[in-house]
DNA sequence: TAGATCTGCGTCAATGCTGTTGCAGCTATG
DNA sequence: CATAGCTGCAACAGCATTGACGCAGATCTA
């Protein structure tokens, strides 16, 4: 089961048309075992996203968005996030059904930042005019850079890269005052 | 030809799996006619990325990226291929066939981009110490981002996104001194 | 007007994938 | 030991897609 849901994202994160068959061999189990557990391909994604959506979920809340302060959640969040992204890469790719379980949690997930970063902008980290939504996306959008990952920070641990992401989204590129 | 690439684009931004048969009803022409200038669908696919390469590698240069002020070149340049990214978003999202025409635009594509980073280091637009290869990936980072659009910036014009990115960029979102 | 070219249409064979089923073997639990 | 549950294997039908033709009609050109 377990075995599956991993096998399936290992093969669909490289081909995201990979056929049953092969994610069975990643798997480790032949194809109509798959079919008896998943009435269809379908079933299997949708099972795939929303257990990596729940993956993410803890991994959010294992940073303790809400209590720690907003500088500290914010480097702990983005290292979390960072491993769970890299290993369901595929499965947090996909476009969450409307209404489905994922999609909530997902829609969750997003308030939540949106959050941290209300309470960043109250530490004054955050410029007190900026649009939280654009700087969320801005945040999204690093995370996911970060993790197409150039061959240099193959051999950079997950903390390093977190601090250059929240730098980034701090500070940007133009010279320090 | 260029009905059948614009068709192609269309319907496979939307699904990349789209059968010949949808690309053929978006073009507006039979499925035997693509076949006749295609000798399949990988070949269509290829001259569609390669043509998109292309019309970017033109968006890029009309910025003049060696000649005018970084600052100007940087939003002209942003402005040119938020819109040609945005009508191609599929065929420039390809990953690019290694050795191809098209591998080669693009990496034309990046070295350029990492010169007009320089020239804006050197006008002191950017720190002295930034990792340039690490900012080239952020600008590309928030192309995208900015392309995946909220329903906000349905109405907003390409200037005003352009010039967000490049604010973001160059200052994050941290208060402004 | 005559010819060349391109198109759409219908049809065809080949291929690969999905989802189902029957059968046999293995394992754990009672 | 016996049984229930799960697995792999093989085979099957159904389906969609790809790529290839031949033919007939339209369009453009010499």
């Amino acid at each position: 089961m377990r075995a599956i849901l991993e096998g399936a994202e290992r093969v669909l994160s490289v081909d995201p048309g990979a056929s049953m068959e092969q994610i069975a061999a990643a798997a480790g189990v032949a194809r109509t075992t798959i079919h008896r557990r998943f009435a269809s391909r379908q079933a299997l994604i949708e099972t795939l996203a929303l257990d990596a959506a729940r993956q993410l979920a803890r991994a959010v809340d294992d940073g303790r968005p809400d209590t720690a302060p907003a500088q500290v959640a914010l480097h702990r969040i983005t290292v979390n996030v960072l491993e769970v992204k890299g290993a369901w890469a595929f499965a947090l790719g996909l476009p969450a059904e409307p209404g489905s379980e994922a999609a909530a949690l997902h829609e969750d997930l997003g308030r939540r930042c949106i959050t941290v970063l209300e309470r960043a902008r109250a530490d004054k980290l955050i410029d007190e005019a900026a649009d939280l939504e654009w700087v969320r996306r801005v945040y999204y959008a690093l995370l996911g850079e970060s993790l197409h990952g150039s061959a240099d920070d193959a051999d950079v641990d997950t903390d390093t890269l977190a601090a250059r992401i929240v730098d980034t989204l701090l500070h940007g590129a133009g010279p320090r005052s």
